[in-house]
DNA sequence: AAAGAATGTGAGCTTTTACTCACATCTGCC
DNA sequence: GGCAGATGTGAGTAAAAGCTCACATTCTTT
């Protein structure tokens, strides 16, 4: 509504059927997307998908960089959500548990649509200037930070945010590589596990660091 | 010349004024492509921004995809010949400074054009059937491979290829991420012992497994 | 039931983009 | 100097994309 609102979408659905329409629009970009990248998803073929005109799209979206922005902050409230959920039941988890839980919430989240969120992700920061991407990487982040510092005594003595910002980078990209390229990897433990080791190793150090402290 | 050649050059320079012509190119398009993104990177900007004709960019490339092409096996040739060399390097270093040297390579590759190269890495897969960005990782994880093979009695026991997939990954993803958002790690050496001790605690693995061997 | 609001339609306008082609200019060679 | 091939030019074309708008249909409310 406020002119100072590019992203937001163009009017609030009132009735059920606009509410369909609009879920419709958001569907068909996002197969696309997933399927065929960001130069096939034209706003034409989207509608032509969803099974709507492009008027309708146009009713929602003042463009098509809207769409794309809608679909990424429905996409980052998801997988901030869950994460948020996973750090807090593993609050009072062995630290192995914890991360381990951690690393299988990222898989998670990748498996449901990995194409969708690659293309969201590589996109996107070129297309608008996206700071919703960024901004779940820094709440990540946040979160892992937090964590490291509840968890200090556990741990060798480290910085909190750099640390937590190693460790975010490092495990979006594992999963990511994970899920396009070796995706029978993800079939049992073998991934979490590697990727687990990777985090503990970082976190707990070499044995003169563990040595000096008594925990596990 | 072939046909079955579409993403090479359309014509080989034979004055030195044509070959500076394309080298023109190549630069105005790395420039946009860096500074603007793939969108902005017409063939037209292109030809304008390297003071050549349209027409001449197309006796060159015979298509926009062409012209990435190019520049990313471009790109590809240069990481891997420096990686190449710092493997050999470092072959009878010692591990823990073998793996810096390793990092600091990353680093210093990804320093020259940080943004040409993520827009590189990450577009040109959607764009073309790109298989160049994919063979440098597979290149590199094949070097990585080598080296840990080499260096077994010195590591924990572990499957190579995969150790190499999950570190090639993880430390071109922390570079990437480090070069654009945190270009101030760079300075000095935190980066580089960050990272490096991420890898040596996945490689050297637990206290338990470092014990049963003798080195280091 | 009837009006007004919300929603849906799609032909087509406008702009942009990749790309061509007929012609001009340069360079090396006899 | 002059010829031939290499190189350079840029207005123009065709296709495609984003987006609008005048109008049709459906829903809600009284």
């Amino acid at each position: 509504m406020s002119p100072s609102n590019p992203s937001q979408i163009r009017k609030t659905p009132r009735q059920r059927r606009s509410a369909e329409t609009v879920e419709a629009i958001l569907t068909a970009a996002a197969h696309i997307l997933e399927k065929e990248g960001f130069e096939a998803a034209t706003t034409n073929r989207v509608a032509l998908k969803a099974g709507v005109s492009i008027g309708s799209l146009y009713q929602y979206f003042p463009n098509k960089e809207s769409l794309v922005r809608a679909l990424n902050d429905r996409h980052t409230r998801e997988v901030l959500e869950l994460l948020q959920r996973r750090f807090a039941e593993v609050r009072l988890a062995p630290l192995e548990e914890a991360v381990r839980a951690i690393v299988q919430a990222m898989v998670d989240v990748h498996r449901v649509n990995p194409g969708l969120h690659r293309v969201l992700v590589n996109i996107v920061p070129g297309i608008g200037g996206l700071t919703e991407t960024k901004a779940l990487e820094d709440a990540a982040a946040g979160l892992l930070s937090q964590f490291l510092k509840a968890r200090k005594t556990e741990l060798r003595p480290l910085k909190p945010d750099l640390s937590a910002f190693m460790l975010v980078h490092a495990v979006e990209a594992l999963t990511h590589a994970a899920v396009l390229e070796r995706p029978e990897l993800l079939k049992g433990d073998l991934f979490v596990d590697e990727a687990s080791r990777m985090i503990l190793g970082y976190l707990l150090g070499g044995p003169e660091e563990r040595r000096s402290r008594q925990n596990k």
